[in-house]
DNA sequence: AAAAAACCCGAGAGAATCGCTCGGGTTTAA
DNA sequence: TTAAACCCGAGCGATTCTCTCGGGTTTTTT
């Protein structure tokens, strides 16, 4: 029951990217050396960014990548599920359709505490995170 | 961001458990083969859940285990908590000192994430899910 | 035109964790 | 006395995680 790195690196790295908004493409170097994350990795992460539309690619010297859309419209839900997957905290196959019955209880059990999870990473939004990191430097 | 099988089955041990509460010690054995789980795998959970006190062993020949205290004083977030550990999404170990703004701000939010699962695995008693499942039965 | 910066991408390697199994106990009811 | 059941540590195969390697291609800068 614990988040990977993958997610956790995807929301530092966007809450970088967000802050340095209005200025140009920020490139993985730069966020690497920030935030102490594999340039290699990071790409692997921006991929899953990128196949979800959180941010664009910019190619070339003096790329990198920016937000693809404002940062009031994006949440730290968004930014888990595109690196992540689905939040759920287990994966049941028979939907509604468990031989067990104790089984099918605790099913139900589970998906109150991914909604839970949801709630909480959907409601937070990247203009939110880097508010606070705002308030935090000052 | 997943929560291991030991969890899923300790809920679901102790729900069998807790649904044929007053007849006495219930077998692993019994556990293992109503909900096919492997009994040794059992064992390892019990200790976890004997070490909370949240089940009884007896030994012996028509031996097995009992609940520790009535159902509707033990929470499922009780339960996971005793073979899993913390409910943590992360663990950070560096408390409140983080020398990168960026990741004590998404550190917030993994605590807000983590608390909302608490919530509801602590909202949901044993007894809820024994209340649940004989609901589902009739 | 050339070089360099940066994204793009698949494959795989080392380590950790998971999900058990094995092989031994000890205790107690029948 | 036997068998059922709990008790317990060690370990093993498979999977997953976290990252590296080695190649690209694209575009800016010089």
């Amino acid at each position: 029951m614990r988040l990977s790195t993958k997610g956790q690196y995807a929301v530092r790295a966007m809450v970088v990217l967000a802050m340095h908004g209005g200025a140009g493409p920020v490139s993985l170097r730069f966020i690497a050396e920030r935030e102490d994350i594999s340039e290699q990795y990071l790409e692997q992460i921006f991929i899953g960014l990128k196949k979800a539309q959180l941010v664009t690619g910019v190619r070339g010297a003096s790329g990198g990548y920016t937000l693809a859309k404002p940062a009031q419209l994006m949440t730290s839900g968004d930014i888990v599920r595109a690196v992540e997957g689905p939040i759920k905290i287990v994966d049941c196959e028979h939907n509604g359709t468990c031989e067990r019955v104790q089984s099918c209880v605790t099913r139900e059990l589970w998906e109150r505490v991914s909604a839970g999870m949801s709630q909480v990473l959907d409601a937070t939004t990247l203009a939110d995170l880097v508010l606070r990191a705002r308030e935090k430097i000052n």
